[in-house]
DNA sequence: TGTACATCAGTGAACGCGCGTTCACTGATGTAC
DNA sequence: TGTACATCAGTGAACGCGCGTTCACTGATGTAC
């Protein structure tokens, strides 16, 4: 018996069609299994029913294909991010909060992915395409830091740059401390979500936002 | 030729004498080498100079090992934060700055202690010493948390344990993305030190820390 | 102080296993004319 | 529309390797008397 062909109804000859593809789905359902540590080409290979010579006509190795699931990781990473700030609306506060808590969902719902992107060992410039997927997602994080200061003045203004990179560092310490559905997740006195909402609330309050006494009316929807 | 006994200048005959100490160590070496993952218990026993059944007499399994190193790690770094907090001298905001830089030192000069800990996919409740090591470092921040509200009236004063948690949060967050010594540090346009402790005065300010309004003059220190 | 004996800690040989990788090969697919 | 041929994608057998684990064993250490 064979699993060879998940989707689709395409018969299965002496070709495999989309092996490529395969074998990046194996590896995931393998990575999910047993963490990044516990993949091999090999067993990908046999997951694709395929013989172990086979992956070799996609990938060099297999840190080519760890890192080619990286890549798709960040490309769903950054996808799910902008599906979730939604360019802003209806403000940024609130984006940002769904922003947040898509975030969790991510490293929670999609933990192969996130563990090959941040814990596999995989260097973020491997290869261009992967830095690419990189930075095209912390580019939603970096927007969403821009409108947040954007009604501020220049004088009390914070660097946005800084203020992405210290929510992705608090959503990333949260998410791989206590967001993880393995053994290995810490236990909390309340839901990542709510603690990472809390977090954000604190430091953008320190940093003067919402801009109390600034032009706009505050307009706080109820509770 | 051996390098079985690395400290000390006992003779090694057919008792290696501290066998369960050297395949720690031996662990350790591997793991800041190779990472968590390539780590195996017979290279472990080939470092110790010891033939690959003698571990078996100390450790049930890989796992075990493992989770030892962890609690090392644990009692090292519980023992490195509480050098830092001082006991909160000569005032919380400095001590505070202080167990902010050794975190990130710690995950820095002792990788693989770090990755053991947080990285390896060991379940903190897997043994009870690993758990306490655990609880005894956290506790650390806890009181740091504490004292740092210590002066706040009953009416805005946040809870420690979150206190602590965001901090621990973002501390863990930028050692584990800017942090690290290997290829899988991320490129930023400051130290980790400096965001972390940026990080971390925006985030007292959003609570009100240091109490401008309160009591105690804010007595800073120049610069 | 010496001896007998129990216990401990490491030996070394052996096993089965799965991995990564290579190789010449072959079935399937696409394309030029 | 048909045929010849080039290219592509997967085969399957083979290899050397290191790992985890077991086993009966043996040298070293400690202790009772």
């Amino acid at each position: 018996m064979s699993w060879s062909k998940h989707g689709g109804g395409g018969s299965r000859g002496y070709h495999h069609g989309n092996l490529k593809e395969a074998l990046i789905r194996a590896a995931l359902e393998l990575i999910a299994q047993k963490g990044p540590a516990g993949f091999t080409f090999a067993e990908a290979a046999r997951w694709a029913g395929v013989s172990p010579a086979a992956p070799y006509r996609h990938f060099r190795d297999r840190d080519e294909l760890l890192a080619n699931v990286a890549q798709r990781g960040f490309e769903a990473f950054g996808e799910a991010l902008a599906r979730a700030w939604d360019n802003g609306r209806p403000d940024a506060m609130t984006a940002l909060d769904r922003l947040g808590k898509a975030y969790l969902a991510f490293a929670r719902t999609e933990p192969a992915y996130y563990s090959a992107m941040f814990e596999a060992g995989i260097a973020p410039t491997s290869s261009p395409e992967l830095e690419a997927a990189n930075e095209q997602a912390f580019a939603i994080l970096r927007t969403a830091a821009e409108a947040l200061i954007a009604g501020m003045s220049g004088q009390t203004r914070p660097p946005a740059m800084m203020l992405a990179l210290h929510i992705w560092a608090l959503a990333h310490g949260i998410a791989s401390l206590f967001g993880r559905g393995d053994a290995a997740r810490r236990p909390l006195p309340m839901s990542p979500e709510e603690l990472l909402e809390a977090g954000v609330l604190v430091y953008l309050q320190g940093l003067g936002i919402p801009d109390t006494d600034a032009t706009e009316p505050p307009e706080r929807a109820p509770s």
